[in-house]
DNA sequence: CCGATGCAAGAGCGGTGCTCTCGTTTGGGG
DNA sequence: CCCCAAACGAGAGCACCGCTCTTGCATCGG
């Protein structure tokens, strides 16, 4: 078993998580470009050089602190959709849109790791792939869900990108149609565009009940990948 | 006249011109966060403390080019406008769009300083906020003079966000109605969800043929907000 | 012409990431 | 059970960083 391990792998592991917590703490309070390799040697008691018997480099401690973003991010996401039960899925969508929000307005710096500009000179390995996908996962669930108790396809996809259309919804979701998957990308990219906007500022003196604009539009994501808006429904009583 | 100034505040200006072109060059190579002042001075011939005398700190000289970066990107949009002159309004909107693209995609490291994670410990000045805007008054615009011909709003909005509707479009655009502000507001925060995702590496091995991808959406979002989708013009003859 | 001001350079401070070396600890196979 | 290789921690050191302070020099205005 991996647990009854000996007590050496076992300080490895406390030890690592030990350097990723203190790791985080200061990312928090300073930012992903001010972390320093140093400063969290310092914190945690150990010589600097020590640190390196754990991460090979700054950028290596970064891309562990990447991925548990990503499935702290996830995590999330899955736990709003999760809390919502048996909600409409336009209600479920909104649930896990707000979900992404709050866990990015909470740790913001955090969400600059995996949303922001990349580290520069950084590729991210593959390995960040499974956990970067989760919540785009999640939100074609929803869609698929949707579709498999009553579903056609309401867009019409430009000829040009009727190929790419094809292709993307054999890889992402095969038993949607081609056109919902492409409106489906591009809802997940503007989704985090929001996000973005407002954990990064730019809605400075633009918008400000941010909360109540973010359902909105949230609501409009939704319906625009089909999906029954909330509000056209309340209407409707 | 500010021309007939000295030598003396001539060789300023042209200095302070060498120093952020130079800086500009290396962004370009190695991003942001390994600008170095330094190494901009080496390049330059000069001592590194003479830098301090044009720029009084490295987060100054960012921000410098943090300006510049939002005025090239809003010449470049408002140069996609003028190109495609007297297109339909959704015709404008999406030659907008893709000209802010195709800006982020030829420079990459000066999109993310200004759309990307913000410098940490920095706020961006006041100053950068005229030209921070001036993608988002095109887009008003184009949707201005698109309703100035055929005006009605066609969206509703919530309850708890009339207020927060009324207040924006009071300020941004008061000839427009609350509804398609707020929509507006929501599509300009998307647009940019898409191209950060793309520059930023998002779509690897999601999205395939970005272009066509982009136009598309593009397309969307003024459909969106209450344009004319190009698509469906042309499907309907 | 001379004094005030702008400017460049150098030295230096405290910090960084990272490497290399050198003792010490420790765990598993003979 | 014991011993050796592997893992580990610490320290010194390299090259670099942003930034400051002081010192001379050039230049401009009265």
């Amino acid at each position: 078993m991996s647990t009854a391990q000996g007590a050496r792998a076992r300080a490895r592991i406390e030890v690592t998580a030990a350097i990723k917590d203190e790791a985080r703490r200061q990312l928090a309070v300073e930012g992903a470009a001010k972390l320093s390799l140093r400063a969290v040697a310092r914190e945690l008691g150990m010589a600097s050089s020590a640190l390196y018997r754990y991460f090979r480099s700054r950028d290596e401690l970064l891309t562990a602190l990447i991925i548990d973003a990503y499935d702290s991010l996830g995590e999330a996401a899955e736990a709003s959709y999760a809390a919502v039960g048996g909600e409409s899925p336009a209600g479920q969508w909104v649930a896990v849109c707000e979900g992404v929000r709050e866990w990015a307005l909470a740790r913001p710096h955090e969400y600059a790791l995996i949303y922001g500009s990349p580290v520069p000179g950084y590729t991210a390995p593959d390995t960040t792939v499974p956990a970067a996908s989760r919540v785009g996962r999640l939100l074609i669930r929803i869609v698929r869900d949707a579709y498999q108790a009553k579903g056609e396809a309401q867009w019409k996809v430009p000829a040009e990108l009727r190929p790419e259309a094809r292709r993307m919804a054999e890889e992402l979701a095969p038993d949607l149609p081609p056109e919902t998957v492409v409106v489906l990308a591009g809802a997940w990219a503007q989704l985090f565009g929001l996000v973005n906007f407002e954990v990064f500022g730019q809605f400075h003196r633009v918008v400000e009940d941010r909360e109540a604009f973010f359902r909105h539009a949230a609501g409009q994501l939704a319906h625009h990948v089909g999906l029954v808006y909330p509000q056209s429904e309340a209407a409707a009583r």
